[in-house]
DNA sequence: AAACAATACGACCGATCGTTCGCCTTTTCA
DNA sequence: TGAAAAGGCGAACGATCGGTCGTATTGTTT
C-alpha cells in the first residue's frame, strides 16, 4: 500500500496522511522547478502549514526530495500503467500502454509535465540518495515497458526488435517530446506520435 | 566571431573575456548543477574573483545564464558540428556528425554531460528570456541536423524517412543515452549506438 | 482515562543568495 | 597624453534557505 492510496484512508494515522499530501504537491512544484529548486517554506505556504511543522515531518529536504519521487510513481503508476494492465498481455497491452503514456505527456497530470523526464536529466549528475531513488525508478519504468514489448513478441509482432532497444528507444522519444512540447515546440507531440506509430506500426506488417 | 572565439584575442577588450571565461566556467557548473543552481559567488570563488566584480560584469543573474548557454553553444559548435563540417555534403557528413555528437556524450566536454540536455528540461516549464534562448539553441541544432539529412538524402539515402522526424528521434535517442549513462546505465550508450547505427544504416541498404 | 507518541507551531540560527553602493584602478579611445 | 569609460573590489543590504529548538496540541494506544 502506497501513501497515496492511503490518502483518503482514515485509519491512516494522520502523520502519513499529511506526509503524503506534502509529498504530492512536493512532485507538482518539482515538475516545473526541479527537485532542487522545492523549498520547505514555499511548501509549507502554499499548503496553509507553518515550515517547521514540514520539516518535522521529513526531516530534512533529502527525505521531502525521495518522498515526491514515489508520489510522482504513483501518479505515473494510476494514469499510465494501471490503464494498461486491464488490457491482456501482448500487442493490446502495449499499445494501451504507449498512448496512455503519450496523453499523458499531451495532457499532463503535473504543471510541469512528465516529472521523470524532468528529474532524470536534473539528478543524472548529482551522486546520492536522490539519483539512486530517480535511476531505480527509470530503470524500473524501462523494465516494465521491456516486459510489455516481450508479451507482445510472444504473440509474433515485433519480431525484429530487441526488446530493451525498443523500450530505450520509446522512452527516448517520449521524453524529448515531453520537453519539446514544453519548451514551445508544436510539432514535438506529433512528430513523437509518427515515429512510435511507425516503431509499433511495424508489428501490424508482420501480423498481417 | 563569438566570444570563445575571441577568448584569446588580445585585441579584445578586457572585460569581454573576463565575460567569456566566467561563461565558459559557468557552463560547467551548469552542466551539473543546472542553470538555476549557479551562484555567482561560487563562481567567483571558483575563478578567484570577486562576487561584485562578476555581478557587475554581468549585470544580473540572467545574463550570466544566457551567456553561459551562447558559450554552451559555442563548445557543442566546436566539438560536434565543426568536424562535420570538413566532410562533404550527404551521408558522409550526417554520419560524422552523429559519431562525434556520440562521442561528445561519451566523453562529455563539460562535468555534468550534455549542456542542451540537462537545460531543456530544466527550463521547459519556465517562462523567460532563458527558455526562449534554450528553446532557440535547440530549434538551431534540429534545424541543422534536419538539413544534413536531407544533403544526405539528395544522394539517395534515407529515402523512407522524413527529415524533421529523423532528426527528432535521433536528438531524442542521443539525449536519452547521455541521462541514462549519467545516471549509471551503462547499456545506454551502446543501446543508442545501436539505435542510431539502424536508423542510418538502412542508409546503406538503399545505396547497394 | 491515563500515558505516551506524534504532530504542529513560532521563534530563531547561521549560511547563502542576488544585488547595490562607493571607491579605486585599469583600460580604452580620441 | 589626457579624458572618459569600463573593470574590479570590499562592504553591506534584504531576502530566503534548511534546520533546530522549546512548547503546546492532537492523536494513538494500552
Amino acid at each position: 500500500m502506497t501513501d497515496s492510496e492511503r490518502l483518503s484512508d482514515k485509519r491512516l494515522i494522520k502523520g502519513a496522511r499529511a506526509r503524503a499530501t506534502i509529498a504530492r504537491h512536493a512532485a507538482d512544484v518539482a515538475s516545473v522547478e526541479g527537485l532542487t529548486g522545492l523549498s520547505l517554506g514555499k511548501l509549507a505556504t502554499d499548503l496553509g502549514l507553518s515550515k517547521s511543522g514540514v520539516s518535522t515531518l521529513f526531516g530534512c529536504k533529502e527525505n521531502l526530495q525521495l518522498a515526491a519521487v514515489e508520489s510522482a510513481r504513483d501518479v505515473f503508476l494510476g494514469t499510465v500503467v494501471a490503464p494498461a494492465l486491464n488490457e491482456e498481455r501482448g500487442l493490446a497491452r502495449l499499445r494501451t500502454l504507449v498512448d496512455r503514456w503519450l496523453d499523458y505527456v499531451a495532457t499532463p497530470a503535473m504543471p510541469g509535465g512528465c516529472f521523470r523526464a524532468a528529474t532524470v536529466p536534473e539528478f543524472d549528475s548529482r551522486p546520492g540518495p536522490v539519483r539512486d531513488a530517480i535511476g531505480a525508478d527509470r530503470r524500473e519504468w524501462l523494465d516494465f515497458l521491456e516486459k510489455a514489448i516481450r508479451y507482445a513478441q510472444d504473440d509474433g509482432a515485433l519480431a525484429d526488435h530487441d526488446a530493451a532497444t525498443l523500450a530505450f528507444e520509446l522512452d527516448a522519444v517520449v521524453a524529448a517530446a515531453n520537453s519539446g512540447a514544453r519548451i514551445g515546440d508544436e510539432s514535438a507531440l506529433p512528430t513523437a506520435r509518427r515515429i512510435v506509430e511507425r516503431l509499433l506500426g511495424e508489428a501490424d506488417q508482420h501480423r498481417s
